[in-house]
DNA sequence: GATACTTGATAATTATAAATATCAAGTTCT
DNA sequence: AGAACTTGATATTTATAATTATCAAGTATC
């Protein structure tokens, strides 16, 4: 049982064993603000198979794309959240990851609105997103469908 | 007279000097696919007023901003430029702009659809998008209007 | 026709991002 | 209680991106 891909299981070290990186990079990872962990009340980390296959997203990236991690934020900060969860124009207003352009939005603190009530590590917009590839296609999608 | 921004009046070495950076930079910015500078038909560069603050716009993102040129590389590929020029599925589906992500539409040598004929330093898409923040307001406006 | 530019290409340099090592202190678990 | 983990933080190392220097050959300009 449990084979649930996103159930957080991996401790910090086995995480870096099967990722075959140090412990450091993926505390590194989440400070920047590339992955959000599951923490226990103890707050030690914990990480699901998901978790795994996002992070080994995000080192193609920087390794073999030659993506610094400041681009894949800025890359990131662009998937239309406020459209994907439908944010109210007042929730937009107060919204700092729908003003800025640097950071993804589980980065800010949400205190308001749908986001406020929301974990961002089970929601859609941090799901959906794993790959940083797939933001260009949900545009395309966008704009192909707008005009049907 | 020709106080116009667009046209292209300074060699490379004057604009190296106004952008305080070296030569060979600039021909590295245009080798990675960042810049389109005018050429005479003797294959000189020229470099306008716009070309210049494109180019500050570039500097930028990269000393200060800590995204790599690869990064603004991915960054400019998401610029939406089949809905902009109105392709058509026929053109979308012969366009490398169109389907891979690493690449500014500007970059690939297109031979058919709109972009067959045009320059693509007169191009909308080119101009329109001179700073790289552009794209995500761009994004927000048509997710806004989408159902308006 | 001579001086000062340009071209592309390669090599060397500089800057810095990414990754790791190490630390003291606190947890987890048998 | 003790062995093996964890935590955050700082310092160091490594890798490599960004920039510049230099070259021979061609072009512009006076």
């Amino acid at each position: 049982m449990s084979k649930n891909p996103e159930t957080p299981v991996f401790t910090i070290s086995t995480a870096a064993t099967l990722l075959g990186i140090s412990i450091p990079t993926l505390r590194m990872y989440e400070k920047e603000g590339l992955i959000v962990p599951f923490k226990k009340e103890s707050n030690q980390r914990l990480y699901s198979q998901t978790d795994l296959d996002r992070i080994r997203c995000i080192r193609e990236t920087i390794n073999k794309d030659k993506i610094s991690i400041a681009g894949i934020k800025r890359i990131l900060s662009m998937i239309p959240c406020w459209d994907i969860l439908r944010c109210t124009e007042q929730d937009r207003i107060n919204c700092l990851a729908f003003k800025e352009h640097t950071n993804p939005c589980w980065d800010y603190n949400h205190t308001t609105g749908i986001c406020g009530t929301k974990n961002c590590r089970e929601c859609d917009v941090y799901l959906n997103f794993a790959e940083c590839s797939k933001i260009k296609s949900h545009f395309i999608s966008i704009t192909l469908n707008r005009n049907s």
